[in-house]
DNA sequence: CTACCATGAGTAACCGGTTTAGTAAACCGG
DNA sequence: CCGGTTTACTAAACCGGTTACTCATGGTAG
């Protein structure tokens, strides 16, 4: 039989509102002694509060939901371990939510969220132009930061980014001081509007050197290694193995790494023939060969700071921004040359 | 305000024990007409039940917690996924608790999904000989699967494993049948009871070969590349920079990736000089050059199985088996010579 | 025609906490 | 010693569901 508030009530003699402050650690109305016994009790017993029960009378279930494209890409493993660490001393449970790229999950895990009554979502979704899930969200009043993947129709609301053109252009403007001018860029899905603010960050890049942006041969492909290696596959296969390009920048590290295996498959070699740089700075990018040159995202950090805002938010307090932007960093490695 | 099951019933016309029936599908005690009208009021009013209260009402979350040491190592991302595949279609929402290797906040975070009143636990355990979480668990009879990561105190409880004894044989007796003889073995933290199982299989592959499992130098990391580099890198220290070992056998793909860097940076060729065998099978093993071989553990299907075992268990069914051992299997790449 | 049972639906207790209003006793300055 | 304030603590309502039990009603078998 699991031991309630009113069993501990009863054990110490006292009514179960005292023993409710005492869990609480109220200071008003309770005396030093009556505390001191009722926590004996408490520890005598081995009572924890019912968490769901408290849940119910207070309004607040302390946990909150994630809900992520794809828990396999490194990326987001690192945002999760930064979402717990602000997390954690608070005691609130993060429910985990695949979303398999899948827009039609995406939407069913909001509903259960909602259902399971957490206080607050931290969203990195897959959808960019629609926003009916968090309509459903806002309804409810329920409070969301969005992570790593921006939605238009929300700009203004509760975001934490990386500088997504900025970064772009970074990529762009170190290729192109090393003399590349035909660019491949291997953006992520067309319709990700952080894929659309690098497109401009890349295209910023080349005006700003005098280059033809029309040059650019940009392709989608779905942050997957293998959809990195088939794109590049495709174009490679169609020029007859020659390369068109003197340098590829991919929408991230794993689709950099399939159109490394592309390129060399053909005997072409990186640095030498063809540049390759990356996105996010993931720990593959390093152990492959050549280690990867890449732009680098403060994963950790932007899971902690989303899950700091989040928390800011569910305690009502305004924070001071509510859209964080970060600092991506160009990591140099050894598939540029040197410069 | 948010719409409750009182309102729907006033709506409705209804008492609340009919709109509950009509929300949980119970075919007893309403009738057709009734629970079409009933339906159509939930539609309008957008209600959707209130998971604390139902969790209150039933003693049941729907929510179970998923202990994991480090979401960072590409094998439990795999696991999770697995875990979800199975809970999405029973609408269970999943806890995600990363103990980061941490004996304390793993012990943190069963008191915490204690709390949460979670229906059941799935463990990957940092913790080999001490149970006392799993006393915990045991005491609320909340149902727990271990996964992975064996408990030598709970051998008889309900488990997925691969058959790690088996999978380390394979990758010795693999080694040893290209002329290997002696082996550096890279194992995992030696607490833990998994390395141990490994180790008494590359042993039994030594016996069986008849080469002599003394001459078997046995190092433990803690499963990340810096481990696996650092300690391979101080054993060709000592010895001048040659190597006194002609095959390594790592605990997980992240290791044996380290300890490639280390070997290749001293100029020692794999798979010429030096062989190199991992465990698991994560992405980043096929990625690196050259491709690793590895005994692959089909950590999707594990994360599946177990939690389709906990399922059961919190269906209050006695599972077919209680432990389940799962085939691994050689993946042979380019780390070792073609045979 | 009556006795009986199946069926639809409602009533109210209960799950385990939190919180507000209320009470009795202690305290305190004048 | 008195009126008023403070302090320690209790009783009971409430959060939003579930469910055992009760009760009409109507169909049916004897």
């Amino acid at each position: 039989m699991k031991t309630t508030i009113a069993d501990i009530a009863k054990l110490a003699g006292v009514s179960k509102a005292t023993v409710s402050r005492v869990v609480n650690d109220r200071p008003e109305g309770v005396g030093p002694g009556t505390r001191a016994r009722v926590k004996a009790v408490i520890e005598e017993a081995g009572y924890s509060v019912c968490g769901v029960a408290r849940g119910l009378a207070t309004g607040k279930s302390r946990s909150v939901g994630l809900i992520i494209p794809d828990i396999a890409n490194p990326f987001f493993p690192q945002l999760v371990r930064g979402i717990q660490e602000a997390l954690r001393p608070r005691g609130y449970g993060l429910f985990l939510c695949d979303s398999d790229r899948d827009i039609g999950k995406e939407k069913e895990h909001v509903r259960v969220l909602l259902e399971k009554h957490v206080d607050g979502v931290i969203l990195s979704s897959t959808i960019s132009d629609c926003d009916c899930q968090l309509d459903l969200l806002d309804e409810r009043s329920v409070p969301y930061v969005l992570l790593d993947r921006i939605i238009e129709a929300r700009a203004e609301g509760a975001g934490v980014y990386v500088d997504n053109r900025r970064g772009a252009l970074m990529a762009a403007e170190y290729l192109l001081s090393g003399g590349s001018r035909r660019l491949l860029f291997l953006n992520g899905p067309a319709d990700l509007s952080l894929a659309k603010l690098r497109a401009l960050g890349v295209q910023d890049a080349f005006r700003e050197r005098g280059a033809d942006p029309a040059s650019i041969l940009c392709l989608n492909g779905d942050y997957s290694v293998e959809s990195g290696e088939s794109a590049v596959d495709a174009v490679l296969e169609a020029a007859g193995g020659k390369p068109t390009f003197d340098a590829v920048f991919a929408g991230n590290d794993m689709m950099a790494i399939g159109a490394m295996r592309a390129i060399r498959r053909r005997g072409i070699r990186i640095p030498q023939d063809v540049e390759v740089v990356g996105f996010d700075d993931v720990e593959p990018a390093r152990l492959v060969e050549p280690p990867l040159t890449t732009v680098a995202q403060p994963a950790f950090m932007m899971g902690r700071k989303s899950a700091e805002l989040l928390l800011c938010l569910m305690d009502g307090k305004k924070p001071r921004k509510r859209t964080v932007v970060m600092e991506p960093a160009l990591v140099v490695r050894a598939t540029t040359r040197f410069r």
